[in-house]
DNA sequence: AATGAATGAGCTTTCATTCAT
DNA sequence: TATGAATGAAAGCTCATTCAT
């Protein structure tokens, strides 16, 4: 018979996944022990076990929070007035995100997260399903893009979100390497991308043998055509 | 004077390693025991205890191979007559590995190495030092393209570096996350991206203005100025 | 606010240091293991590394707990009213020590002790600082028989001291080869030096050449002059 | 079929364990592994195993030999004129051995078989049987000299033997906890002793009263009359 | 609901010994 | 004889989890 309110179980929730946050963030989730999330979270073995049935489960539950805090940000995206104002919000966010110190637990928790995922079933589900309301959001953003004609049409939404994300991905994880690093210049090499998509339609159709002619090399081995 | 030729251990410690990554590669560094490892090499715990002092060495030794096999890798494409054609080579390596599904242990054991090197100072050492080779040499091959106006001035050849890396690296994620994963689109969306690049300084010239202005509400968040 | 009494504690603490205490004895440091102890202590591994940081720890703990009770019965000693009834107190309690068969255990351990103390840093500072109480009270009641006259003023405190606990120890030591060997025989010879040494000092007046000579020999080769 | 001669056997022999004995004293039994007996005989474990079939009959080599050692000491002391004078090589060889800095080895080792001797059957027969010529040779020179009235009558041979071998070990394992220790002052004290015991018939009928009052409350305790 | 002492399976690593060469 | 790579049982210790209080 819970004698304490929601709000005291919720606040004890949050007070330990905080705690598994910083512990996980310091050591990794195989070097943390439940000992040191315990005395973290500054409650007792008993107190963490009544609200997460086992490690495995704060990983989990760590994971659904960002996906949620991940989805959060989907949602006020959608809500823009146009696509491209859309994934400008989604590209300052993660750069802000990036450049931000007081995220770099999140920021590590993040990589553990995603080698985790590899030998975990359960959280490999959980990493999936979160995944899914960003990706379809970024399909649907550049799917309207493309559309409208803001960039080629021969672009395939589903891989460029992907390449997307990769390139956010791969930040993440090189800022992870280097607390120090100073993100603006990526900024600015990741808007020259941009750039180059925004027009490339028109650019390709100018001097299409040329663009055609060397990456084709490369898309060949993988049995593609160059884009044309 | 050895009782059994050089080629004898150095074909033992292959051995070791191979089977340790494939156990690394299934479950995971710290799910992996080192029993699982002793008997995945058909060896006995002594035996591996003779190659490598700890399990951790081993790990170490994975990523040093790795990096060793980068370098080759950097070393063929610099051999390579013009700096667009060693970008391809690499890419093309990149992509390759990317699609082959035996290569799926070699990824998913990458993806450990991130999160491992975060948690682990040899490694972090090791995975910096290892990293060097391919960034100074793709750095090399962006500024020489920079000079010879394939691609626009304005190009920060550090953090294009970077930014291609990230892409890579993203890719190597999402493939291991979902082993069916066709790469194909991918590399179109990169070459598109590529292409944009290539032909960018000419287009943003064109189109000064209105590349300046979206993109510069990110870019001033961080204090950086559009490109242009 | 622990659940369990600090006494609970306590208790515990003896319990798993007797445990070990009769495992050494019987075994000795190095071929007791943990098992062993754990097993003899009925409680679980984990259990006893709540007290005990390591196998070492215990061994130093069980030195530990030796040199407080040697130092209890040194102030026992010193309460005594003249050193002679002291030193009579020390000799008692060491023979009936001795003789105790429910000590074996303590003498077995200690032998233990003597050696592992050579390979152990932490053991050899434990038993130094131990030891020092012990010393000094003997240092200082054999000084005391000195000024009263007691024993002759040519002694050496603190050889002396020595002295008497080298063979306290060789003593021990002996009993531990040889279980039932009857300490009585002992307890004479001991005090028959002891009576010679009480009146040493007219004795060697009475007949000095004789008592030079000789000894002298040996005392020559160590550049000593026999006592005079 | 043996292709060397007994002699390099001998010398092999003599190398394996002298090797084993700095091992021994720098670490103790237990802590030195075979493959740093190995390493210090500058040979391979193959080597050592054909001359010995286990760690423990190292240990038990080392233990006959320092045996043999003795008994050889013991047999140029019972060639010595009389009683007196082999007490007095007995004691100045110790005392000697005592002071030398390069027998520290053997001191060190010497306490780790004490120690050892209590844990293993075999090295306690070897220990007994070793230490019985030794003792046999006290025994019989101070019957000798109680016989020719050097010492008291009421002296027990066997317990004086026995004082004397506790005196000597006792110092032994000090000199090892404290290396620097001067053995001289011990000299000078242990000569006081033997100087009360040969004069201490006569003392002791010279002051009846006061020796065989204050000991016997000790003597009591274990059943013992005061020596008179 | 909270405590924290206790559990015990399972971890990495060691090391005396063997044996093919 | 000598080598040294290989063996594998067993060591010390950890830590996620439980449950009496």
């Amino acid at each position: 018979m819970p004698k304490v309110s929601q709000e005291h179980l919720d606040s004890r929730r949050r007070q330990i996944l905080a705690a598994a946050n910083r512990c996980f963030a310091r050591v990794g989730f195989h070097n943390a022990t439940m000992q040191d999330v315990i005395k973290e979270a500054e409650l007792s073995a008993g107190a963490i076990y009544n609200y997460f049935p086992s490690k495995e489960d704060i990983i989990i539950a760590i994971a659904d929070e960002r996906h949620a805090r991940e989805a959060e940000i989907c949602r006020t995206a959608e809500s823009e007035t146009d696509p491209f104002a859309a994934i400008k919000y989604l590209a300052r966010t993660f750069f802000d995100h990036l450049s931000d110190e007081g995220q770099e637990e999140e920021r590590r928790v993040g990589v553990q997260l995603w080698a985790e995922a590899l030998n975990n079933k359960r959280l490999l589900k959980v990493t999936r399903e979160g995944s899914a309301e960003p990706h379809r959001v970024l399909v649907k953003l550049i799917e309207q893009m493309r559309s409208s004609g803001e960039i080629p049409r021969e672009i395939d939404a589903d891989a460029m979100t992907r390449v997307m994300i990769a390139l956010f991905q791969g930040l993440v994880l090189q800022k992870c390497r280097q607390k120090d690093l100073d993100i603006r210049p990526y900024v600015q090499a990741v808007l020259f991308l941009a750039e180059g998509l925004r027009t490339g339609g028109q650019v390709r159709r100018v001097k299409p043998a040329k663009s055609r002619k060397t990456p084709g090399t490369v898309a060949g081995r993988h049995n593609l055509r160059s884009p044309s």
